[in-house]
DNA sequence: AATATATGTGAAAAATTTGTGAAATCTGTG
DNA sequence: CACAGATTTCACAAATTTTTCACATATATT
């Protein structure tokens, strides 16, 4: 878990640094809006802690910008008496806001409720679409322009989680470890074989299904 | 949709009700119990927030109250460290549990699933008609042609239980889980000697019932 | 260009999964 | 306690899937 910390004021920072780091969160800092933005959009943060009023550019807006690249729960820390608008934040898709004095313990209360929540809300939804390809999870389903392909168990599985880890490289092994199970011991190559038989199921589709040499696949939309 | 907000400090109504407005949800306030059942009474909420520590009346004794004469959802909210007996809450049909300091996002969240819940469980009507083949859930029949079919109370509760999911992808272990409970310990392929008498049953209209392999079944409507 | 490395693919063997009939077990009832 | 019906387990055949392997092809390295 790692843990982006924005406040203007290195006391502030420290302190929900050690907190963080006691908690076991890697941690990472930035003392204004621009140097947020800059290692926002340069990292994957699971969450970012950042302070309302700051020089160069103010929490709001460098949320805004992150948000043009990424979806990062942020937790805002506003001080007390700021009366800032609330559903301007909530439009930005701030998750959480903490007033300041803040009680530390609290801060990282939110923290790990923020967190909790990005791990069950974050699926993939049941039916997605890719020009003429058709993918129906819940219902275990995949249509090639309005036909129904005829997948294997297997199939269905590598596929799925192709799908719902799209745009994201996957090694031949991590596939074994997340489709198969941590049980399989057979050969790396089961993968090449099968996403064979995932591409030919797959049509003129197969286009989506992309080699990484070297590496292993990835579904790219 | 029409939510009450029930909690004694007005700082934690504001914030729900702004966020909850901006969801596009109705809001109503009660600052205690008494006030809570009032208003829970007189009006058709769709789901009711309530704190428990309040004075006049406790969330759980105005919930309590309510459930005399409505089967509204209440999510109770819960300060930290309160050790409530939750068992007793959900004896109450309380329907979630959000502790402070909460993040109005993850409250949202809840609402919203609890919202969700309450519709798909009234979506599926009782009586439904696929082809020749009839389905009177609330009369507990089914109808092949006109013709009554006589299962046996698993057949019955397996197939409703399949049409109620029509079109969804269920495991065994998910249907062992769901017709049969949490507390049963057999064999997965129970499942299949089920499955076929009910296609037995079914006569013509088998068709509807899917084996996925290497998964378990579904109704295909 | 030659060599090494990685991936695509067809086919056969090995393993798994499902349908089904029948036997065993359980349950409620008179 | 015996009975009938319901439920569960079991075993085996049939169908399907998975894996492995060998070789062709493609890409990278020296």
């Amino acid at each position: 878990m790692k843990l982006l910390i924005v406040d203007d004021e290195a006391n502030i920072r420290r302190v929900v640094r050690e907190y963080a780091e006691f908690e076991g969160y890697e941690t990472d800092e930035a003392a204004d809006g621009m140097e947020a933005v800059n290692k926002a959009k340069a990292n994957d943060y699971d969450i970012i802690i950042m302070d309302i009023m700051m020089p160069r550019l103010d929490g709001f807006s460098a949320c805004k910008e992150i948000r043009k690249q990424k979806d990062t729960p942020v937790i805002m820390l506003s001080a007390r008496g700021e009366e800032y608008d609330k559903l301007f934040g909530f439009e930005l898709g701030i998750d959480d806001y903490v007033v300041k004095p803040f009680s530390p313990k609290e801060l990282m209360a939110r923290i790990k409720a923020v967190c909790k929540r990005g791990e069950s809300a974050q699926q993939t939804p049941a039916r997605l679409r890719f020009e003429g390809l058709e993918v129906d999870m819940a219902g275990r389903e995949v249509y090639v322009n309005g036909e129904k392909a005829n997948m294997t168990p297997k199939e269905y599985d590598l596929f799925f989680y192709l799908v719902k880890n799209q745009n994201i490289a996957l090694t031949r092994d991590k596939l074994l470890e997340e489709v198969w199970g941590y049980d399989f011991f057979g050969d790396d190559r089961t993968v090449d074989t099968h996403i064979k038989m995932l591409r030919n199921s797959l049509g003129e589709y197969r286009k989506f299904i992309v080699t990484l040499r070297g590496m292993g696949y990835k579904f790219e939309a």
